[in-house]
DNA sequence: TAGGGTCAGTCAAACGATTGAACGACGCTA
DNA sequence: TAGCGTCGTTCAATCGTTTGACTGACCCTA
């Protein structure tokens, strides 16, 4: 009952060619001299026999698996979503398959993946998650192209894309400046996140153009989740005098300071105003409606695929990209009272 | 520069054995009589030249692929979050990969997507997006295992595993039900949706049990978007009497509807309670927090896993996962007033 | 001491596609 | 009519593993 899958003799057979002359049809091979009659009998037992080529065997024979590995923290965080479909759209532009794991389920340590992937799965292992020095030095022995996503690596050969997150900064405290604020602080994300450090950097680049001092009690680190932004709200809140504006590091912290304000009696965006980075669907939905910083996350993931296939393992990469980053101007922010 | 590959041949030679015995070895073959020293020097030889064994190769033998496909429409939607986070951990625990692909983007429809995978790359397909009878017929030509997720299929051989959708409805009416409201109203998701429609049914049944009328006017379709909730709630509303409670067929839609009811300058819960499916991260977040009906998303996407490697092709499949519902009760709802 | 039974391995044929090299037929030219 | 080039196609090695069949050494037992 089970119909044998089809091969290449197959075709052959039924077109009364070599199966040298249907891989080479299959593959559009231009060296390739065929009379149009012999072409046209192949491609019909191609069709009629519903031929589709295997490719484990093609991998093997080509040392190429036609597939890119991704590995992110979380597929529920969104700021992922959107690399992801960036990349996996770039991924089937140059015909590859995008495979796209997790690594903080239970059975999904990095170092499972990647022994999973084993060789010849994928010819290429894009990183987003953290990664200890271990399990780089793993990844290196791999012998794969890999590249870096929205993080530096931490060894001396350098592969990465990243974002601008400095400029992002800078554009959301400019935006606070302009509207006349002078009392800025901000909830930043945790000390191991390069983004994160990245953004404090810009935040306070942007204050030092002003003759405005940043001191330590006008920044704050959460965990990137709701909760540690409304803890470090709440933080910021208590030690020094009521600040007219928040920058917060990202959407999720938003959410929380969002809430501890809430519960301050805080209003937003009249008492203080809010901006976060990253211009999420959520973003749109809060009360108020945030304003963001778009950043050209599927652009990251994108650019993330061209460089792992347009560049050699050795070849040293760093890369900014820079397009299309704006504030997108809603609710939560205003000019300061009086 | 280029260091070969290793392969079985390089560590056979290295541990002076032949290639068998090392793939016997490194496939734990229960057949294998070897001497433990002999075991030791495979081990070593294995270990110093960092051999992983060639998956190509392997799938090629062995005809199976280590690999799962899941289509979803879109990764920004939390609920496929949620549902490949499951099936991620259950195809690990099998020892399998999950490949995500998702069927909206520019380059990728469903047939692409099915080229792509060729033959031999995946083991079996999970289908969690809309599928048109075309293509159904193309996935059925495959030749592959395949299930459809949180949607039944259209053809006349089954294979789906879907949650109690019909169930999550009533739970959450009763829930409605017993704070005392009489006047209930359901914004649905699209006509097109399965779940939509089972929700709309699970509605209409916990309304039955009691003597209130459910009348044409007292549901509005959306497109399960913050967009269409917001248009259908305000549909509602223009049609009928006002209503003292809704019940919302998924969380992006309550978001619209919560817009249009500040809106109309109705309070949640005060003058309108709220209640959706669906617990995503989100629902917390929301103000007033969002009182839900959690699903077992998680386990939806582990027992399609399981389903798919643990039945054959042929086999009729019709689950319904029915573990861990319930309503996690927040701030929107609260008894009518007076 | 012939024969049988472990034990501990070796041999070699697949799996299906790719690809450089070889080959026969034909037409042309000298 | 020998020699050569081109066209259209076939040949066969190869990629790295898996796995059933086979073998040689050794020990026991009759």
């Amino acid at each position: 009952m089970t119909t044998r899958r089809v091969t290449l003799v197959d075709v052959a057979r039924l077109a009364g060619v070599d199966k040298a002359i249907v891989s080479r049809v299959v593959n559009a091979d231009p060296s390739l001299v065929i009379r149009p009659d012999t072409r046209e009998r192949v491609l019909e037992a191609i069709q009629n026999l519903g031929y589709r080529p295997n490719s484990a065997a093609r991998s093997l024979r080509t040392a190429k698996a036609g597939t890119l590995g991704l590995v992110i923290p979380d597929f529920a965080n969104p700021v992922y979503a959107e690399i992801i479909t960036g990349a996996e759209s770039a991924a089937l532009a140059k015909g590859h398959v995008l495979v796209t794991g997790s690594s903080t389920g239970a059975h999904s340590s990095m170092e499972r993946y990647l022994d999973l992937l084993g060789q010849g799965r994928v010819d290429g292992l894009m990183l987003a998650s953290p990664t200890t020095p271990g399990e780089q030095q793993k990844l290196e022995s791999l012998g794969l192209p890999w590249m870096m996503v929205n993080r530096r690596d931490t060894g001396e050969h350098h592969r990465y894309v990243i974002l601008d997150d400095a400029q992002a900064a800078k554009l959301a405290v400019e935006h606070l400046l302009e509207l006349g604020h002078r009392k800025i602080v901000h909830v930043a994300g945790p000390f191991g996140a390069d983004t994160a450090r990245r953004r404090a950097t810009g935040y306070r680049q942007a204050m030092k153009v002003t003759d405005i001092p940043v001191r330590a009690e006008d920044i704050a680190r959460g965990d990137y989740t709701p909760r540690g932004g409304a803890e470090a709200m709440a933080e910021l809140l208590r030690k020094g005098p009521a600040p007219t504006a928040v920058f917060v590091a990202n959407v999720a912290m938003a959410v929380g300071v969002l809430d501890t304000l809430r519960r301050a009696r805080m209003r937003v965006p009249e008492d203080v105003s809010v901006v976060a980075v990253h211009d999420l669907p959520l973003a749109e939905h809060l009360v108020p409606a945030l304003t963001t910083v778009r950043m050209p996350l599927q652009e990251l993931g994108a650019r993330a695929v061209d460089l792992l296939l347009g560049s050699s393992p050795e070849d040293e990469v760093a890369e900014v990209v820079r397009t299309a980053m704006e504030l997108v101007y809603r609710e939560s922010t205003a000019p300061p009272k009086g």
